[in-house]
RNA sequence: GCCGAAGUGGCGGAAUUGGCAGACGCAGCAGACUCAAAAUCUGCCGUUGGCAACAGCGUGUCGGUUCGAGUCCGACCUUCGGCACCA
């Protein structure tokens, strides 16, 4: 046989591919359907490793679900809409579109080059009207269900983004994107109340069984659900109340002063009336232009000022000293909190700073406090109440229920659940997005674009200048619209939408791609979702997985889908890293895929990139772990070659007691590596192994390199191998199959296990003594426990071992080991 | 600070339910083939002692449970990730 070409076989095999009769996916209820994903990429116009690693985990998990007899459907598409086009066109003076889609058609290439097995029927990118004009049609469904809003708000602003960013958008008070310190803002934008559906996302966790733990575990931190008590003090000498949120209100009793901040709305007043308004004002203004670093910061100084205000204690008709505080966030609970300093840390260093009072409400049950000894708040979970009135010697957990339930008695306060999740801001000031479908009318105010007017495209006749305002506010024809409603002269929306709206939904999609009547029919997306299998990056643990879950509960809820939970499965892959760091270009440590695949073939680059590591874990790439792969690819592909006559002379149905011994010892690790990487990849993504696997059965079939094999034997050896192998390596399988058998290897079922074939009579067992193992026996298979004890005694190996000791136990495992414990 | 994950040869990693630690691969060493090289093939490859058979030690540290622990429990160390003035 020729030598394995893997240039030649790869173009010629991606070649029968790439024909929509050959990867076109139907509904077909004769089968189970199975949908796995890959998270669909942004356009920069080149694969990286990250993506290499990503699409060929996808890609072994739906072409062995194929073979497996489902019906699987493997999309993909692109994240079209972003900043980086934008920015080639400020740059570069291309046009946003031409940038991007000329990105897509290379990436494509390199996708198919890769030997992918995509629908491409089902293709989307975000960025074209056919889409994103139901991207539109969705915040109009958004809006018209409550769920969408504008308001002026401080948001957070990226100087060199020219924009606005969500919550989860900021990281360590840096933009996500470009690295650039964020600031605050007061600017009118756009929400998505994700907030109404903390509840339900918090809660839903639960179903998520398919889902790393620590993903969930991260999203719940940030939805952030806290119980606890909302009640209110007077100011009287304002006529004014105050309303506080507290999780701790058995050491209510305890408050000796209260803290605001600055953006509180009671500020006002209290500068009106204060005679010491100048110097509030000035500390006011100094914490609001810190950065948010600063301000968020649990390590900055902690600061305030005593506003000359008290408030009054419902509980006990203490009076508290009002201050306002640089460490009270004020977009959490109500913006003002009560201070307990003996019992929050950050209250009492701020109370030791300024000489306040310090009142013990809560006391240690195991060792009596001193107020003049502590050092610290004490914020343990033990603790029985003192100076609380007729609450005192209530332990404190008990004591948290019944001060509610007093407040609530007393009408002046309630229980409360607050979450640190906030409502999503989803405008942005910048072109290259999906425009917001809404008009602006004097008359009429804020009016949707008629749904029959759809898509609003974007226009061509924009400005792109680096921090601008939105391009969009350039373009005439964009900007110069009739009222829907009244038909006056009016203005456009022109902000566009955050692009993790684009991609919240893209999935949903993919089942109805062609779709001009509605998003996605309710049959179709019903039938093929929830995702089986997600395959990405933890980096979108919160982001778009949240936002994900969000969409799919108000799509349910608006009818259009019937179920609750966008993705059953979620994988998150480890990053490929070199040298111990991330692959980037200013470490200069970045090796190309294309480099890889033009000079191995993609069937080297994915056996490698899935051989190297497990899938969660970070991966180290080795140009020698690559010519490993490599070498495997050309064993196989050499030893198939030596048995080609036999495996052309072989016959499928054959009697299996012709084989000589060392032969069924070949069968015998023919099933057991058909049973462990079937295991692998249908329960365990342990692509790592199931490799390993194959590359000790391609061992075991090396010993008969140059002696003769049972024809019958090499037949089904090679088949067995390459339908095992085509998952991962499917050109190499493709051709090696079509050399030897008849049809497709890649419409071949998937192999099944002889368990006759495995099944041994003798198997070996370890003797240990005093659990050391110090022999090997062969005994029958199958032996009980019992039986196992019995002839342990007999059996040579246990007597010579065991001479001149006494047996005190014996403990046996059945096909494992016999423990003699001697003294 | 809180939450989470991980720690096994020179390296990537395996050991699925508590039962032979180091599969498979990389690197290395020795040999075969060759005029030579490449490719390929064969053998060795945790560590200490020993000519050897073999024995001792060994899965971050210390302790525990068990006939038996990489795996379970307790305390700690290190690294990585997430959250972080959320009352």
């Amino acid at each position: 046989m020729e030598k394995y070409n893997p240039q030649e076989i790869e173009k010629k095999w991606q070649k029968v591919w790439d024909n929509p009769d050959y990867y076109k996916t139907e509904i077909d209820n004769s089968k189970p359907k199975y949908y796995a994903l890959e998270m669909f990429p942004y356009p920069s116009g080149n694969l990286h490793m990250g993506h290499v690693r990503n699409y060929s985990i996808g890609d072994v998990v739906a072409r062995y679900r194929k073979m497996a007899g489902f019906n699987v459907l493997h999309p993909m598409g692109f994240d079209a809409f972003g900043m980086p086009a934008e920015n080639a066109a400020i740059s570069h003076g291309v046009k946003p579109g031409d940038w991007t889609f000329s990105n897509i058609k290379n990436m494509i290439a390199q996708q198919k080059a890769m030997g992918l097995d995509y629908d491409w029927d089902r293709e989307v990118e975000t960025c074209r009207a056919d889409y994103y004009r139901w991207t539109q049609w969705l915040f109009e469904l958004f809006y018209k269900r409550g769920l969408a809003y504008k308001k002026e708000a401080a948001v957070n602003w990226c100087d060199t983004c020219g924009t606005v960013l969500a919550n989860e958008q900021v990281i360590d008070g840096k933009c996500w994107r470009c690295d650039n310190e964020v600031h605050k803002k007061n600017l009118a934008q756009w929400f998505f109340k994700i907030t109404d559906y903390a509840d339900e996302l918090l809660k839903d966790l639960e179903k998520l069984q398919g889902w790393p733990n620590r993903v969930k575990i991260m999203q719940e931190n940030w939805i952030g659900r806290s119980e606890g008590l909302e009640f209110s003090l007077e100011v009287p000498e304002l006529e004014e109340k105050i309303s506080v949120y507290t999780t701790r209100p058995d050491t209510a009793f305890g408050i000796t002063f209260l803290a605001l901040a600055p953006e509180h709305p009671l500020v006002e007043k209290i500068l009106s009336k204060s005679p010491n308004a100048e110097e509030i004002k000035k500390f006011c203004e100094k914490v609001k232009n810190q950065s948010d670093i600063e301000r968020t910061s649990s390590e900055s100084e902690k600061e305030g000022i005593f506003t000359g205000f008290y408030c009054i204690n419902p509980f006990n008709g203490n009076k508290a000293q009002i201050w306002i505080t640089n460490y009270v966030v004020f977009e959490y609970g109500t913006g003002a909190v009560m201070a307990v300093p003996t019992h929050d840390q950050r209250d009492f260093m701020f109370a030791t700073k300024y000489n306040l009072e310090k009142i013990l409400v809560i006391d240690n049950p195991k060792q009596p406090l001193k107020l003049e000894e502590m050092t610290a708040a004490y914020v343990e979970k033990d603790g029985v109440l003192v100076n609380s009135g007729k609450f005192t010697g209530m332990e404190m957990h008990k004591a948290m229920s019944a001060i509610i339930d007093y407040a609530e008695e007393n009408n002046f306060g309630k229980r409360k659940v607050n979450y640190k999740l906030r409502d999503w801001l989803i405008s942005r000031q910048r072109y290259w997005g999906a425009p917001i479908p809404v008009i602006y009318c004097d008359d009429c105010g804020e009016v949707l674009v008629p749904e029959k007017d759809l898509p609003v495209e974007l226009p061509d006749d924009v400005e792109f200048k680096q921090g601008a305002l939105s391009p969009l506010s350039t373009s005439k024809k964009f900007n110069n619209v009739v009222c829907p409603k009244c038909g006056k002269p009016a203005r456009r929306e022109t902000d566009t939408m955050d692009t993790f709206i684009c991609s919240s939904w893209y999935y949903m999609r993919y089942t109805d791609p062609h779709n001009d009547k509605m998003p996605f029919d309710r049959d179709k997306v019903n039938y093929w979702s929830p995702v089986d299998q997600y395959i990405g990056g933890i980096e979108h643990a919160i982001l778009h997985l949240l936002y994900s879950r969000f969409f799919t509960k108000v799509l349910r809820d608006a009818k259009l889908l019937d179920y609750d939970e966008p993705f059953t499965n979620l994988l998150t892959q480890g990053m490929v890293i070199k040298d111990g760091a991330k692959m980037s270009k200013s470490l200069g440590n970045v090796v190309s895929p294309e480099e890889i695949i033009n000079k191995y073939g993609a069937d080297t680059a994915r056996l490698f990139i899935l051989f190297a590591a497990p899938v969660e874990r970070d991966l180290d790439w080795s140009d020698q772990g690559v010519e490993g792969s490599f070498r495997f690819l050309n064993r196989v592909w050499r030893i198939l070659g030596i048995f080609e006559d036999a495996i052309k002379n072989g016959v499928d149905s054959y009697d299996i007691n012709a084989l000589n011994d060392e032969e069924k010892t070949l069968r015998r690790i023919l099933h057991k590596t058909i049973k462990k990487v079937t295991e692998d990849l249908r329960e365990r993504f342990m692509f790592n192994t199931a490799i390993s696997t194959l590359m000790e059965l391609v061992n075991a079939a090396h010993n008969f390199q140059d002696k003769p094999i049972n024809s019958n034997l090499a037949r089904e050896l090679a088949k067995n191998l390459l339908i095992m192998l085509a998952p991962f390596v499917p050109h190499i399988a493709a051709e090696l199959w079509s050399k030897f058998f008849e049809g497709d290897v890649h419409k071949q079922s998937w192999v099944t296990v002889d368990e006759a074939a495995i099944a041994e009579d003798e198997v070996e067992i370890v003797i240990q003594i005093n659990g050391k193992v110090r022999e090997h026996v062969k005994v029958a298979t199958g032996l009980s426990k019992v039986e196992l004890e019995k002839i342990a005694p007999t059996l040579p190996q246990v007597q010579e071992l065991t001479a001149g000791k006494t047996i005190v136990k014996i403990i046996a495992v059945p096909n494992k080991l016999i423990n003699v414990v001697v003294k």
